[in-house]
RNA sequence: GGGAGCAUAGCUCAGCUGGGAGAGCAUCUGCCUUACAAGCAGAGGGUCAUAGGUUCGAGCCCUAUUGUUCCCACCA
């Protein structure tokens, strides 16, 4: 490292090297550690696919100060890091790379595909965490994580295994969220609806037993061939006379019944509702309830259901591979083949033919669309692998509502709530390659199926030696939820387990809260028997300068590499914190991150001035025995922050910490205690000696405070200035140290600031240059504070000499007055009699309206009673000041008549 | 249809359990004071969305209203 600081702040110049100095140094690695605490974080996966973007560096940088700070505070301070496998968006840019070199999944097979996603992976997977660095993080990269690495891949198959035993995981033909474009079932959380023009397509369905016309109402017209009932409700006086007929069904001739269900609404539309139970969720529903038959109509890939599919399902039902649900598949005749928009057209322009249209009108509607590739969803009853979320929400509900995890801002536990007591099965199978493929084996034999963690010999049910693993792999979410547990080793009883788990606190933003967090705790308690983490700390979402969401289609985003070479990593995370609480989004702006930039600009300055004044001498980093009065001010205030810091940290106001310590480096340090000691560091002996070991001890408090922040400069810094130990990262974090109190020092020094603060605003307002000096005179109660301190009002109040009494007998100067002083400047001719005469009165005035104010609670007797005793004391000697200084005002305005 | 967030200085936002409205940027004034002009010293600028209520006291708590953003929901 580097004992020189160079002359202008670079970032670009030293965070990578500060970056490999940490790795060298295995600063980030974390032990079991019995004499110290654990505190752990496990990092939110990134996919493999991605790229380092905005929200990432939000998210990491949440996790790294409370990481940094945790192990400054004597923590051993566990991070771990880990990418996820991603299965469906991995896979779909697989298939997309394969798509541009003429080859499809099904000309490669399942195993020349996973050798070239596997392949994908090693490409492409470090590439995200290569990017994190960047950013400073200090993770445990020892223990980098994989969702598909053999031990995540162990608690996955031991957690199917265990659920499927508990009768927690089922096999069925449900109604699921089909996507024809990436050709799978997803979840529910997974379904992302969007606002789309539509038509509400009218259409007569001819009564049997009467003959007369049924209107019915469709946003969905190609659904209709598999309608296997229209409902009405038993209500509904208009068609009482119908329970029991029959319709036919346009197009296809096809006798199904009238049934009563309340889902018909009879204050909805015609009252009369088509059922197609195949692909609409709610008609699944009226399907079970009324024992219809359930009749697909579209293949998995979004087209009609012709000869082919039905021959399919024949050859399954011949061998008797029927299941409990099991759709019939209808052959769509001229339909068959055409995609769903297609059928809907034709379908449309036939009724239309047959008179059977009466009427289309537009209508918007939310529609369903899968998150991935936002293609339309097809709800469509398959057979899928499911797992029973009613035994296993109930805890995850109580677990939250006593405490045991807290999130932070507490509203969102409202939306978890929700979300957790309206839970439906959660489908897990994915027809899709990528991923853990699902461990249940089915016999050819006699066709049981088997679940195990491995392929069993033979048949448990008949013994027959051959059996054929499930295609499918499971959801992606399904081995997140497992993150905090199998990444230390779970299933096996390891010590990290022991040690580390339950985890600390989990930073993640609001958007999943259902994809992730609410999977992890209910899996975590299911598995573990704890919840997973202490704390959730949810965050916003980082907007662009105009408020809007970053996405590829606006162009808006901001590419945090690009930030980090420009301004610095230290000035992107600074950004990310300031100025936001919890929850909340954050704006980006250029304006912002350059106001960033420049603090950390202002520090490397005070830092090159703080060795400016030791390279020449051996300064020790400690304080000195003797303290002057500006000393024990900086010393005692840097004491109150650090208490306040804290305290903010431990309750996750980051934004306030940094804030705290910006103000502190910047007013406190900078622009007052800098300025002050700047005299006695032109002078010789100890007194020099001691402004010098002051000024280094306080800059290496500030570095700490502010390492979590901003990793690189700090330890940029740090390592210039005498220090003891190899690294601020593991500096102790400054903390509350009553021996470092000293509040009559600093109240002494209030006096003075105030005075100066006045005198320089007295004389700005009058346009005097500081170059035009002039002679203070100050009277005051506490002469000797000013007597010690007149050296300041010299330097930092353009004074020429000082002079403090009791009181003065002066004319024709300015006069200020403070709480604590009635200060003169004889400015002779620049003295306006009529301005000074209107700015007192004008004081007076706002003294006077103060003093009403003050009395005013001070007479009312509900407030002296009241408030506490403490508020009504202050408010009393609050009220003394201000009629003293009215009474010092007024004789001003006196001696100038 | 249900729920949540937000509304504070020209702009972007803080304001912790209720006890005299803050920051950054922008604007204006004066300073190249030997760390920093990416700076220093100052100034102006707010009916805390609106209307009620609770309280000795409300930006903060309660109710309603308006605007705005988002989440959830099976409405044909």
């Amino acid at each position: 490292m580097s004992k020189e600081l160079a002359k202008s702040y670079k970032p670009s110049d030293f965070e990578d090297r500060i970056y490999d100095f940490w790795i060298k140094g295995n600063y980030f690695h974390a032990e079991v550690d019995p004499d110290k605490k654990p505190y752990t974080i496990v990092m939110p996966p990134p996919n493999i696919t991605g790229q380092l973007h905005i929200g990432h560096a939000l998210d990491e940088t949440l996790q790294d100060i409370l990481i940094r700070w945790k192990r400054m505070s004597g923590y051993s301070a566990l991070w771990l890091p880990g990418t996820d496998h991603a299965s469906i968006a991995t896979e779909a840019k697989i298939v997309e790379a394969m798509r541009k070199e003429g080859l499809s999944k099904d000309d490669l097979g399942r195993e020349k595909f996973l050798e070239r996603a596997w392949e994908w992976k090693r490409e492409y997977g470090g590439r995200i965490t290569r990017q994190l660095r960047k950013l400073g993080v200090s993770c445990d990269w020892e223990r980098e994580r994989f969702t598909m690495d053999e031990g995540c891949s162990e608690a996955v198959k031991e957690v199917f295994v265990k659920l499927y035993n508990d009768g927690k995981i089922y096999r069925g033909n449900r109604l699921v969220n089909w996507c024809p474009h990436c050709v799978t079932s997803i979840s529910d959380a997974e379904v992302e609806y969007e606002e789309q023009q539509g038509h509400f397509w009218h259409i007569l369905y001819q009564v049997k037993e009467t003959g007369e016309m049924l209107e019915i109402a469709t946003t969905r017209p190609e659904t209709m061939l598999g309608d296997t009932a229209v409902a009405v409700n038993k209500d509904d006086e208009r068609y009482k006379h119908l329970h029991g007929c029959h319709v036919i069904l346009p197009l296809i001739n096809k006798e199904i019944p009238i049934v009563c269900d309340d889902h018909a609404d009879m204050e909805k539309g015609t009252g009369v509702v088509k059922i197609t139970p195949a692909h609409d969720p709610n008609d699944y529903e009226v399907g079970q309830r009324c024992g219809l038959p359930i009749v697909r109509v579209f293949t998995y890939d979004g087209h009609m259901t012709g000869a082919e599919d039905v021959a399919e399902y024949e050859a399954l039902k011949a061998k008797g591979g029927l299941t409990e649900n099991e759709p019939e598949v209808l052959d769509c005749g001229k339909y068959a083949g055409m995609d769903t928009m297609e059928a809907r057209k034709a379908i449309v322009a036939d009724l239309e033919a047959l008179g059977q249209l009466k009427q289309v009108k537009a209508h918007t509607h939310d529609v369903g669309t899968c998150y991935r590739c936002h293609t339309t969803i097809e709800p469509m009853v398959s057979k899928q692998w499911f797992v029973r979320m009613e035994p296993l929400a109930k805890p995850a509900i109580k677990a939250v509502r006593d405490g045991e995890t807290r999130f932070i801002p507490e509203r969102f536990e409202k939306i978890y709530f929700h979300w957790m007591e309206n839970i439906k099965d959660w489908c897990i199978s994915r027809r899709l390659w990528w991923g853990h493929q699902i461990p249940a084996y089915y016999c050819d034999g006699c066709g049981e199926v088997t679940v195990a963690k491995s392929m069993p010999e033979s048949c448990p049910h008949c013994g027959c030696r051959k059996l054929t693993q499930d295609e499918d792999t499971l959801d992606t979410w399904f081995s997140s939820a497992l993150w905090p547990f199998s990444t230390l080793g779970w299933p096996e009883k390891t010590e990290e387990l022991d040690y580390f788990y339950p985890t600390s606190t989990l930073v993640t933003g609001y958007d999943i809260i259902f994809f992730w967090v609410a999977r992890m705790i209910f899996s975590a308690l299911e598995h573990t028997g704890k919840t997973p983490f202490d704390t959730v700390f949810i965050h916003g979402i980082v907007r662009d300068e105009l408020g809007r969401k970053m996405s590829k289609s606006l162009g808006n985003g901001v590419d945090p590499l690009e930030v980090i070479e420009k301004y610095g990593a230290d000035a992107l995370r600074f950004l990310l914190v300031t100025g936001n609480s919890p929850g909340n989004d954050i704006r980006y702006s250029e304006k912002r991150i350059e106001a960033c930039s420049g603090f950390a600009n202002k520090l490397w300055n005070a830092s090159r001035y703080v060795h400016m004044n030791i390279d020449d001498f051996d300064v020790k980093n400690e304080l000195p025995e003797t303290l002057t009065t500006e000393d024990k001010w900086i010393i005692s205030t840097l004491n109150t922050v650090a208490k306040e810091i804290n305290e903010n940290l431990g309750k996750f106001e980051l934004g306030i910490a940094v804030q705290k310590i910006y103000e502190f480096t910047w007013d406190c340090y900078c622009d007052w205690y800098i300025e002050l000691v700047k005299a006695r560091l032109q002078s010789e002996g100890d007194d020099a000696r001691n402004a010098r070991q002051v000024l280094v001890w306080v800059l290496d408090r500030i570095l700490r405070l502010l390492h979590p922040f901003m990793p690189f400069i700090t330890e940029e810094i740090w390592q210039t200035i005498p220090h003891e130990g190899e690294t601020v990262m593991l500096a102790e974090y400054p903390s509350y140290d009553s021996s470092l109190d000293f509040p009559e020092a600093a109240a002494e020094m209030t006096r003075i600031m105030n005075a100066i603060r006045a005198i320089r605003n007295r004389r700005s307002e009058m346009n005097v240059p500081p170059s035009r000096k002039a002679k203070v005179y100050v009277a005051t109660k506490f002469p000797e504070t000013f007597k010690n301190g007149s050296a300041f009002i010299v330097k930092l109040a353009s004074a020429s000499e000082v002079e403090v009494a009791d009181s003065f007998e002066l004319e024709g100067a300015v006069t200020v007055v403070t709480p604590d002083a009635k200060i003169y400047i004889p400015l002779d001719e620049l003295v306006d009699r009529d301005a000074e005469l209107k700015r007192l009165n004008k004081e007076l005035e706002q003294l006077r309206k103060r003093l009403a104010q003050s009395e005013g609670k001070l007479n009312n007797q509900g407030f002296t009673s009241k408030a506490p005793a403490a508020v009504v004391e202050g408010v009393r000697k609050q009220a003394e000041k201000e009629k003293e200084q009215i009474a010092l005002i007024e004789a001003a305005i006196a001696a100038l008549k």
